[in-house]
DNA sequence: AACTAAGCGAGACGGTACGTCCCGTCTTGAT
DNA sequence: ATCAAGACGGGACGTACCGTCTCGCTTAGTT
């Protein structure tokens, strides 16, 4: 099957998602309009349709493109890897912060994706098999942690990582408290060092 | 300052809360509309302005409702009461699961209720401040179990508690993965019992 | 039937009609809101409501006090004293024409008087009555010129006072056209002389 | 400039200015409703909003085509053209006479233009321009009459005219009575003849 | 002096419509 | 088949006033 017609020009791709993006960081999610981005980006609105189904998926492409792809790290001390994962996460959700509202110390921006994740089917499924890879990664520098020894043989290397990662998330969405390199820190230590008195 | 004018009627607030809810459970956030809630509730949309500036404001009433005042037991066997407690928040939140959207894995009302504070100011300042009340709660147990000797005397409260419940958070809005007592269970174990090594 | 209780505040009437005139002649027939006099006389809604049941009513209560009481002269002189007459009526019609929209050529403040009449019954007839007596006094005039010869036997009295005061207000409400004392001198030149060639 | 993008709907227009006049003759001014109007045409608001900018916009047209294009015939007899352009105009203003308010004596709607006209800059200008291009044809007529020796050659044409146009709006504007043949007929003989004495 | 009746300021209430915003779809003619 | 342009149906939002209502207080005349 050969392809037929005009050909999809990809410079309208890069334009409108550079568009969108400034838009987003500087308005807001409400702030991200299809009608505007498309006349800022010279568009027309069919166009955008034609490669993103939705002001919804056209959002979550946006973001994908602010975060950079986490390497992750293995050098050996899973705690400082650890630290160094987090931070990095830290650093996305703190670009997301930015987003509209002037530096407001929630970040509107994950619950609306969040949002738009529960609206539509195929966002949330996308999303979540993203997160997913990404998580496996690090349960992968976990495991390898705990077979040369540095970690309980018995540790639930889930629960682990959803406590660290969710406490960044925790704070970024809901109660607003800042989320740095000191805060990993902490939470690297209060997770793999335990609370419980030694007995 | 004495009250003057015709007083504000309770009963058109505990209506328009009750039908507010129900559209909001039955149809999700998007499918809460003033105009409807207006209707059913025979209450004209400015009575509901006056009350609530607000979709957004409206919205964060309903849920601030739905959630019970999740009461916090010191039993003194602080695994427990962790347990215990992180259930309850796990039960409201999988009543946010709910809403709307066939009950999809992913609680979008709670992303555009973080969305809502993030887009006005004073319902930022409002849920931070709920959330640091009932928190403080939570990391007075903490603390007590501390003094008491059954914790580590120098701990991390906040980084323990923050774990904890952003990890549900995570999961509700982030993963999907299901958040029930079993994994309450899992998340207190792993905080408390730490994952390193013994030496 | 004797008067009981609290008799009325007669300076609550002044006041009000005094600002509903300035809010009326600053910002036309629409800035005039009944919340916005009721506020600044710093009397209640009520109040207002007592005496004026309609917005509307409140309107013409404000316009007919602007409009001097136009006393006819009879110097003997038809011509003249119609000139006068006629130049009395302008200068009402020109005060509406500087409410609101910064002196458009178009008395828009009239045609909402006219639309009120028409909305209530009552407004209608009291205008109309009004309308009646004022012009009864002009044909009044007009009839005794013809009695004592300044006019013709047969003149159709009605509608010479209609053409002349008709002019007026079609140049205010339609054309837009200028109304002043050179006017009303062309009108009563046109309409005393007639139009015909003589024969 | 070629056309571009979709063009308008004028099946849309002609629906939509059908209904509007069904409804503001049939209920008045008030009676006249946007969201009404978009409904029952099965057109969307924006749609009609893109066309009138405003309702006071869309009545204007409506009332525009409801006044049959009246053709003014020039017989050589100005007094039985005059009659019968008059004629024309007062079957115009009686239908509006009609609208709403079940058949009052007073035109609301009338007025109400006239307060649209001054409300609205360029409503203003559009409807002075077309009363003065329709009183040109009048003027016109007027004038020939003049030339050929009818009418006198130093009348005052303008004068001529507003005296009898304004006496039809001056009746059923504001003092409520009737407009027929007969009356138009009373006009022109009044303003033809004079009402001076013979010398 | 107590009682009754109306007036009054304040402000909540039901209601109606407005004009706006933006979404996602469509129709057109040109590439 | 894609594109720019732009009209379209649809749905909700938040606003502005209207005219009515309920309060508690004030100001009289009546008993």
């Amino acid at each position: 099957m050969v392809s037929r017609g005009r050909p999809r020009d990809m410079q309208v791709d890069e334009r409108v998602l550079r568009i969108a993006a400034a838009l987003m960081l500087e308005r807001g999610y409400a702030g991200l309009s299809i009608d505007e981005v498309a006349e800022q980006a010279g568009a027309a609105k069919t166009t955008l349709y034609r490669r993103w189904p939705t002001k919804d998926h056209l959002a979550v492409a946006v973001v994908a493109r602010l975060q950079a792809d986490d390497e992750i790290a293995d050098t050996g001390d899973i705690r400082a890897d650890l630290v160094n994962y987090l931070e990095k996460i830290a650093a996305g959700l703190n670009r997301m912060r930015a987003a509209g509202h002037r530096q407001g110390p929630s970040a509107g921006t994950v619950g609306e994706l969040v949002a738009a994740a529960a609206r539509h089917e195929d966002i949330g499924r996308l999303t979540r098999e993203q997160y997913a890879e990404r998580n496996a990664l690090a349960l992968a520098l976990i495991e390898r942690a705990r077979v040369r020894g540095e970690l309980r043989a018995d540790l639930d290397a889930e629960a682990l990582f959803d406590q660290m990662a969710g406490a960044l998330y925790y704070r970024v969405m809901i109660t607003g408290a800042p989320v740095d390199r000191a805060y990993a820190e902490r939470l690297v230590s209060s997770a793999l060092e335990g609370n419980l008195t030694c007995h």
